[in-house]
RNA sequence: ACGAGUAC
């Protein structure tokens, strides 16, 4: 699909178009997507070469790249760069900022990414549903569940008619923390939790909490989340 | 129009 996207902006080229940064913006995320981090970044040097002017999605881009190879120093000067632009005009909006948050998370450096988010929400921009989950999977990550729980609830009382509220996804990134420390228990508390807010679990939330059982060594208890998926979920296996 | 967070 690289590979596709690759022929096409040379086919743009021979029938004379002329690729904007949205063009290479667009090249530089697939490459992430596949990994091919050295293909993204030269990308964006050609980018730079043709005089393009990159925007904050540039960066964004850049920063999930190098963050996908697991170059979280690259990555951070990445980000470092679209603040330097900042004077220029660039905004750093939600999404620039959650990456961000997303690369302290996979750099297990949790405190750095709460401190992102009570930047962003100082410098005005709004957080979101993704930034909170992201900071609740970077306490997960590390064991510390009073800290990812703290978060969490955060986000339940949040009262900004709810862009922050827990979505199934932030309810299984939670459910997975607790699951992975054998606290089953906790685990089905939330799950009802989940089904109380009006959420509907999807196969990820029957997953972790099979894991969970497994975890907590109750394969009885998994046998059950199986029956309820197969009755009440609205998934399948 | 393009970029951000989950289970195995």
């Amino acid at each position: 699909r690289c590979e596709d996207a690759e022929r096409l902006v040379s086919e743009m080229r021979k029938a004379g178009v002329v690729p904007d940064i949205v063009t290479y913006n667009l090249l530089i995320s697939a490459y992430s997507r596949s990994e091919r981090l050295a293909d993204a970044v030269r990308t964006y040097s050609l980018a730079l070469k043709e005089g393009l002017q990159p925007t904050t999605v540039t960066f964004s881009a850049l920063v999930a790249a190098y963050a996908a190879a697991g170059r979280t120093p690259e990555a951070l000067e990445a980000f470092a760069q679209l603040e330097q632009q900042e004077a220029l005009g660039l905004k750093l909006d939600t999404k620039a900022y959650c990456g961000l948050m997303a690369v302290y998370k996979e750099a297990g450096m949790a405190e750095e990414a709460e401190r992102t988010l009570r930047r962003m929400i100082a410098a005005g921009v709004p957080p979101n549903t993704v930034a909170y989950s992201c900071l609740v999977h970077a306490f997960g990550r590390e064991g510390r569940l009073e800290d990812a729980t703290r978060v969490f609830e955060e986000m339940l009382s949040a009262d900004d008619g709810g862009s922050c509220a827990p979505d199934v996804q932030a309810f299984n990134i939670l459910m997975a923390a607790y699951g992975q420390q054998g606290l089953s228990g906790h685990v089905s508390r939330l799950f009802r939790s989940m089904l109380a807010h009006g959420l509907a679990p999807d196969v990820v939330t029957y997953n972790t909490l099979i894991q969970a059982c497994k975890q907590a060594g109750q394969p009885r208890q998994a046998e059950q989340v199986l029956a309820h998926m197969l009755t009440h979920g609205h998934c399948r296996p």
